[in-house]
RNA sequence: GUGGCUGUAGCUCAGCUGGUUAGAGCAUCAGAUUGUGGUUCUGAGGGUCGUGGGUUCGAACCCCAUCAGCCACCCCA
């Protein structure tokens, strides 16, 4: 018998840690609801059809995929080897596997709107809070299993819509505690303007990939990078004066307009960067709304405006990101419907939060009273009179054996319970009890009438 | 997929240039204390030193392999 482990990258959550995920849930959830987005659930797999493709050649690779039932089968064992040798090759075979584990929530969400499209009431705004699942290597604050919370609008391309996500963000972030954050955003037509100027949308990737580095190599080694990728000097030029735009969201709109003059593309993405950054009207001034030219982000069906949060406080990577999609559907064969939408990454908000101790201590306190057990005939009082608390939505409970005062006294404290009810014989004949309030020491006599309308807190 | 670091009690770690029976704190359990917890005191249990092999009179320590965990790169939440 070996000693049973978890595979990299999960966990298990103890009850204090579920606690503190749902507390996070629920906040965001709230935020979501509040805007009037409507929750969604999908399955955990998809047809590997559905995601293969999708998240550009790394994200193939990261997808998890599942093995096929029934590969021993001696009858099929000829074809199973030949689809086998696919597998070897690095292609997918759907004898091997035709099931994956979802990577996100975005692309099967599109999935979902593309077969139902017919019913669905446009703008159609669904939430999503779900696991999902990366064969990444784990590190710090990077899990194979772990929960998105997404919110996406599609059917809309008005601005409002990125206006509202991202005040959801501020409005999420600060009912978690987390003032200290940051939302970056950039466009993905500036990125492709840039490219244009140095030759070609097709670079795009290669100039995105490369900038999106800037604040963490510096900028001689990006440079370093976009010279192996056959950049010239005169393109270099470009990207470093592109690279130099700094100062106020102001200065750099007006920094970027010079640069991109005349470049149409360019000039639709500033144009919608003005329009969210004047009229975001976040509760924190727009402080924490920063424009940043080197945002890229990974997934490469973002078309407009994109997102990333970050705490600032706490080095953890970001901890949501989103943006917008002009025809995410389109791959699943129902064109024009554009959408936009935003992720938190609740791992490492909980990371985040509990690094930074934002977590209520409310949220350690399950069961409030607790009854001592002081022998059969007391218990059967105290039973009583604990479903008659538990019918008032007071969490209580009778420990289970009589023994000294010492272990029940014990197990109230190691389980943050606050009150503990003290019936024995005496006080039965009284129809009273004693009640105590462990943080304060102090013990009252109080009737059982009284302790049934008694106000816990 | 590539590279680096670390594996000693349930947890955090000590363990000298290789030397006899591997230690500490916390935690657990019991007692001091059979109707009043937190503090204190006393005692107890708990180890294949990740695993397998090698070198040696002798290995937790050195060598090789292997497994696991962590970190970084790529990429990303």
């Amino acid at each position: 018998m070996t000693k049973p482990t978890l595979p990299p990258g999960t966990r298990d959550f103890g009850p204090d840690v579920v606690r503190k995920r749902n507390y996070i849930f629920s906040t965001i959830r709230n935020v979501f609801e509040r805007y009037g987005f409507q929750p969604l659930e999908t399955p955990a797999m998809e047809n590997i059809e559905t995601l293969m493709g999708k998240y550009g050649d790394e994200g193939d690779k990261l997808i998890f995929k599942i093995l096929n039932n029934g590969l021993a089968n001696p009858e099929k064992e000829e074809l199973t080897r030949k689809e086998f040798e696919k597998v070897l090759q690095g292609k997918n075979s759907k004898g091997i596997t035709e099931r994956a584990l979802k990577y996100d929530l975005t692309i099967p969400f599109a999935r979902y709107v593309a077969m139902n499209h017919a019913q669905l009431i446009f703008p159609f705004k669904r939430y999503q809070i779900q696991p999902v699942w990366r064969a990444d290597r784990p590190q710090k604050g990077r899990y194979r299993e772990f929960y998105q919370c997404d919110a996406d609008v599609v059917g809309s391309d008005s601005l409002l819509n990125e206006i509202e996500l991202a005040n959801i963000y501020n409005d999420a972030f600060s009912q978690l505690g987390i003032k200290n954050y940051e939302l970056r955003i950039n466009h993905r037509k500036i990125l492709t303007a840039l490219a244009e100027l140095c030759g070609g949308a097709e670079k795009m990737n290669d100039i995105a990939i490369a900038i999106d580095k800037l604040d963490k190599i510096g900028l001689e080694k990006v440079k370093e990078e976009l010279v192996r990728k056959h950049f010239s000097a005169a393109q270099l030029s470009v990207i470093e004066n592109y690279l130099s735009i700094y100062g106020t969201n102001k200065e750099k709109l007006s920094g970027i307009k010079s640069l991109l003059l005349n470049n149409v593309t360019g000039e639709k993405g500033i144009k919608e960067l003005e329009h969210l950054i004047t009229n975001c009207r976040l509760v924190a001034q727009n402080s924490s709304l920063i424009l940043d030219f080197t945002l890229a982000r990974g997934l490469n069906y973002y078309t407009g405006i994109i997102f990333e949060a970050t705490a600032k406080d706490v080095s953890i990577g970001s901890i949501g990101g989103g943006g917008r999609y002009d025809d995410l559907t389109g791959l699943f064969g129902v064109p024009n419907i554009p959408g936009v939408g935003i992720s938190f990454g609740v791992d490492r908000i909980y990371d985040v939060m509990e690094e930074l101790s934002l977590f209520p201590a409310s949220l350690q306190v399950s069961t409030q009273v607790l009854f001592f057990n002081l022998g059969d005939a007391e218990s059967n009082v105290s039973f009583d009179l604990m479903q008659q608390l538990r019918q008032k939505n007071i969490r209580c409970e009778l420990y289970h054996e009589k023994t000294k005062f010492d272990k029940q006294f014990k197990y109230a404290e190691k389980k943050n319970i606050p009150y503990v009810v003290i019936l024995g014989g005496e006080e039965i004949k009284n129809k009273s009890c004693k009640l105590k309030n462990l943080a304060e020491g102090k013990q009252q006599d109080i009737s059982w009438n009284d302790l049934l309308n008694y106000s816990f807190t």
